[in-house]
DNA sequence: CGATATCTTGAGGAATCTCAATACTAGTGG
DNA sequence: CCACTAGTATTGAGATTCCTCAAGATATCG
């Protein structure tokens, strides 16, 4: 995938405050943040639309931006020499990203679907944080829900069978689905077979026919355009191990 | 394994600043602070001894410390409701736990070895976290290294294989030894098999077949007290296919 | 509407797990 | 100090899940 072009970025369209009509605001970092303090990001904020399959930035790189996604997809995957792939996490509008702990990204970020995402200097985006404690403090709480996240991701991936990772795959999606104002029910899966098996430590195959066992046992049906309906949420938690 | 009994906590020894004359202090959560801040942090810090094998906290408890190991060691751990274990990381002298994202922990903690513990009230800690900014930042960072730590353990799991896995794992304890000024040849590990199965989302009979083969393979060696000697360190960073 | 990528399905194989037996180690009490 | 015991580690044989390789079906995009 060709990187993005990050020599002629989108600019913000000039509102007086582009983010005050930000519809994830409540969502995201930005909410600790009052109108002034929202005004004073904003001043650093491009807003950058990106079409699906791009790299945003790619292990190794120098850190020298921070990003919120506003709409899209787009997944975090490290690499081994050999090409082995892991995706470390799928984002979509609300989640931030970018957090690195020297100078250099940790993962590869890369869209899924078109996506538009807020850019945040990182140079300024330090001088904010030492400016605005509560910046600080939410980003330190969001550091640490990652955490949790991903501890949970490692019990998935240690100790659960392919069933059980698809299942707790599946309602994860529609869980935060709920979280940012959509229905539960039929879930958007943007991602291919492919980036669903890098995500669970399984192969394109075996997902696929994980899907196709659940559908015959009527826990799911698989709809045009990606989506998944849940028919029988009872059945995927009974499946997870995990409540 | 019975919890450790919080309610006669050793006290810690009434030194003038017992912080003054620890000797993990560079290590840790602590080097942000000057000589005024430690004293401060000092007021609200319990030492703890802890013997082997107890439950520091658990999964699901309220989250009313937090805690610096000093010397010991420590596993946390995630379990399934059907007993299947994913530990999410073992802890050593200078590392910091506790961090929790609503009031509750999201994991159970429990001693390897004789641990002993710096124990931070959650509440005293969150004003003092208020008051030095310069701790806030510390935690944070903090956060990301172990967010970064996780999402490489991510990649073990999903796609390494068990000798990739067991050759990472020794070789990742060498430089953690390193760091807090341990010689990084022959290594502890304390661990049982069992344990380092429940890291590596393996079994404890995969784990001892790697060592045999390793062994075989003249890469290590298998030294009394649990220590094991890295024989031929290239051919281990060969066999992470990481570098 | 054709080309290409993605997804599904099948058959066979390999890595790892399970079950089981034996060996070792460390701690305990005689 | 030694034997005993309980836990832990190792080794073996067979089972199983998941992977690999391969073909066919479906969807997507120009």
């Amino acid at each position: 995938m060709p990187p993005f072009d990050l020599a002629r970025p989108a600019r913000a369209t000039a509102d007086v405050s582009p983010c005050g009509a930000c519809a994830v605001r409540p969502l995201t970092v930005c909410a600790a943040l009052d109108e002034d303090e929202i005004q004073r990001l904003a001043e650093i904020t491009q807003s950058q639309r990106v079409a699906a399959h791009h790299t945003l930035f790619s292990e190794g790189d120098t850190a020298q931006n921070m990003y919120n996604v506003t709409s899209g997809s787009v997944k975090l995957y490290k690499l081994l020499p050999d090409g082995r792939r892991q995706i470390t996490g799928f984002l979509f509008s609300g989640d931030f990203l970018g957090l690195s702990v020297d100078a250099r990204y940790a993962y590869t970020a890369e869209t899924v679907t078109a996506t538009t995402v807020c850019r945040f200097p990182r140079r300024q985006m330090d001088s904010l944080l030492d400016e605005f404690p509560k910046l600080q403090r939410r980003l330190f709480s969001l550091a640490s829900n990652e955490l949790a996240a991903a501890q949970d991701q490692m019990l998935l991936l240690g100790r659960k069978t392919a069933r059980e990772k698809i299942a707790s795959f599946l309602l994860s999606l529609s869980e935060r689905a709920v979280r940012r104002g959509q229905k539960s029910n039929p879930i958007q899966v943007p991602m291919s077979r492919s980036d669903i098996a890098d995500y669970l430590g399984l192969t394109t195959e075996t997902v696929s026919r994980t899907f196709t066992q659940l559908r015959t046992h009527a826990a799911i049906r698989l709809l045009e355009g990606g989506r998944v309906d849940i028919c029988d949420e009872t059945a995927l938690m009974e499946m997870t191990e995990s409540g």
